[in-house]
DNA sequence: TGAAATTAAATCGTGTGCGATATAATCTTG
DNA sequence: CAAGATTATATCGCACACGATTTAATTTCA
């Protein structure tokens, strides 16, 4: 057969293999505290920047408000965030973490940590990773239309 | 704030972007096959490997009957795969790929070029990516209860 | 042999992703 | 200033992922 078409030689294959096994690394630290895995990512970017508008947290995460605003009304449910409209522009939507969605930070602060310490020698190869995806990620967002 | 916390120095996070952003690189290739990316995966299992059982699909893709079996139930809708009970022990569900799945291969054949087109130069940081990603992902399945 | 354990798929419910469209507010321009 | 264009968010529908459970078939072993 076609050896362009394996699949273990795909790159896609390999990146969203690797994308869901990390993500299922970080289950067992964000299930006791009712997070899914995405709502860890807006959180992460609240965390950093709160107040910020819906527009602005999906240019971070590479999201749109389709996928934005249910999740943003799940993490409103939970007490997380307060939502509200901009008073002088009535088409932006501020989102803001509420006491209990700033007190989270401290107790997720020890996620980062965690996951390391599973990780076996060596550390070298995930900060490798880490740059190569940057440069290619620098590459492929023009290409589908990001910045 | 913790910089541990910050978005853009998660490996996780540039491990998300980039496999949605592949995603989307490939959507132009597959949309007019009226496949899905997922969908297109699975088909590279069957291209090297029909028939194949789904439980042995499963552990190709690192997905399990209740993501594959709907989605084999479109393949064969769309009349790509046939799904068939073993005679000899009922539990196994065979997929089989059709005329038309088999043919669908040479008009895949190109996907794989078609992408390398789109990436400008250098090709060595997706080769360095590729190669990263077999190790950490040798890594991260025992830790997640893989093989 | 036959009850308990194991296995393979299927089913169910929830939460994303995302294309397409809708809605409403603001901006642009003639 | 008003019609058309643009912008920000929301809504809708579909297809994954995946934890949990169910169902049915097979295997194990006392």
């Amino acid at each position: 057969m076609n050896p362009d078409l394996k699949l273990d030689n795909q790159l896609c294959f390999r990146l969203y293999a690797a994308s869901r096994l990390v993500t299922r690394l970080y289950q067992p630290q964000l299930e006791p505290l009712g997070l899914t895995y995405p709502q860890y990512l807006v959180l992460l970017v609240l965390w950093e920047q709160s107040p910020c508008n819906v527009k602005t947290l999906g240019e971070r995460l590479m999201l749109q408000s389709n996928t934005l605003t249910p999740l943003l009304k799940r993490l409103e449910q939970q007490g997380l965030i307060h939502r509200e409209r901009d008073a002088k522009d009535e088409r932006v939507v501020w989102i803001q973490l509420s006491e209990a969605g700033q007190a989270l930070e401290a107790q997720c602060a020890c996620i980062p940590a965690q996951l390391l310490t599973q990780l076996t020698e060596p550390k070298s190869a995930w900060l490798e990773l880490g740059q190569q995806l940057d440069k290619v990620l620098a590459q492929l967002k023009p290409l589908v239309g990001i910045q």
